[in-house]
DNA sequence: CCTTGAATATCGGTG
DNA sequence: CACCGATGTTCAAGG
């Protein structure tokens, strides 16, 4: 079920509202297009001058506002907001409250070009592949590429100063540790391995310890950095692959 | 203008398409709600089963795909793709390309229920407070606040391991190092005030340099690594306020 | 162009 | 609930 009405009036809005989508809220999302103008108190602060706007209000409650631009809503609300609508100098008004942490969104319409409000059936859970954590099980289950000899032992091994993505020892038994990054490697990435490298010295009381930063792309800067600290690096492919149930799913439906 | 069909077949949403978005794509959004599944090749490869969604294509060219619950999009393509329809097997396809990154998005509608085209005008600029800027003026229009005789005399001082927030003296002359985060304060924080800190220590060639971790939240294990390293805090308030100009805009518009 | 860091980040996982 | 780290992060600013 989905009904829209065009251009039409502040009141007339509030009523369709109340009759499609008010008494449903949790059932039903309600979009709006219209010119409108946004205040908004809460983690920050901020004003929005009148302009023509996407408004979308979902099942769970959160808010987004689109301006005809941009991939990211200019204004929102998050989920679990409760939104009130109310007509005021024949203004429509849409009041967005949520209460941990407190955030409240008002936006006042001047002219509403679309309202429709619709139930939608959305059971799918996207499948992604791609991740840090793809690179991490890669090197998990073929360490010589990074090195020859090289073993795991420890994946998410918790130190003082953070949290080692992988623990291990190469062929002459001296332990090394491993920070992965998914794309570009920072300063900040050389920092923390720097740190991790200290504390496992500490733990361990070992004078070597290996430090080794993996990561897809490592710029000039970076790697300058880490000899300055003795520390070393590996450029490694970031490898996109869908497990095999999702394949044959993929072929049958995309012939690219 | 804004146009709009509800619960329209293949061929009669791509016939809509042509006359209200196509040739105008870039000053039009179009919005489309329907069953649709959804493949993504790019950055990391994803697969969306069927479920019925709110795609919306603004006018700089991203694609927005809405599951009916989340703030954040479930698939969507950034500013700059180019979208391209077409009908095979009585369902509509949306194909949308992007060059730099690469990266394709395939959405493939078996109903359709509402497409809507509409051209927005919308100039508006997001005036916004209560950002690390911010606390970070607040605490160099007021020092004060940190500590009694405390003297800012640089902010973004840029050493060897980054960028100081703040660096500045206390009542003793010593040398502060102050780094700010404008709410949780973490591990990595700790981190960079260290390296800043030893870097001052080596620019300045003097024994004591202090360094102050501000934020409105510090958890305590990141209290007990500051005095680990002999390092200090301050707990300050983040205030939220706009510059004048537009407080008198938001007194007049808004009376919550 | 590349690089860096903030964000009303959002979101999921874990203790 | 607090905390922590990833994200197809996105985005803006600066070199």
């Amino acid at each position: 079920m989905t009904y829209s009405i065009l251009n039409t009036t502040s009141s007339n809005a509030l009523k369709f509202i109340e009759k499609y989508h008010k008494s449903k809220a949790d059932k039903t999302i309600l979009l709006i297009i219209g010119d409108c103008m946004i205040d908004y108190r809460g983690r920050a602060r901020s004003f929005l001058d009148w302009g023509e706007r996407i408004i979308i209000i979902k099942q769970d409650g959160s808010v987004l506002v689109h301006q005809p631009i941009m991939r990211e809503p200019v204004n929102w609300q998050p989920s679990g907001s409760k939104t009130d609508f109310s007509v005021k100098d024949e203004l429509l008004i849409l009041r967005s409250h949520h209460t941990r942490p407190p955030e409240k969104m008002k936006t006042t319409f001047r002219a509403i070009k679309l309202v429709a409000a619709s139930k939608l059936y959305d059971k799918a859970k996207l499948l992604i592949s791609g991740m840090e954590t793809d690179v991490v099980n890669e090197i998990i289950s073929n360490p010589e590429a990074i090195e020859d000899g090289l073993r795991i032992s420890k994946r998410e091994k918790h130190v003082k100063s953070g949290m080692i993505d992988l623990f291990g020892y190469d062929c002459n038994h001296i332990p090394v540790v491993i920070e992965v990054k998914r794309s570009l490697a920072t300063i900040s990435a050389v920092q923390q391995l720097r740190m991790y490298v200290n504390d496992i010295k500490k733990d361990v009381d070992t004078a070597i310890v290996r430090g080794i930063l993996c990561a897809p792309r490592i710029p000039d800067m970076v790697k300058k950095l880490l000899n300055d600290y003795d520390l070393e690096w590996k450029e490694v492919e970031r490898q996109i692959v869908l497990p095999d149930d999702y394949q044959k799913t993929l072929k049958e439906f995309s012939k690219q």
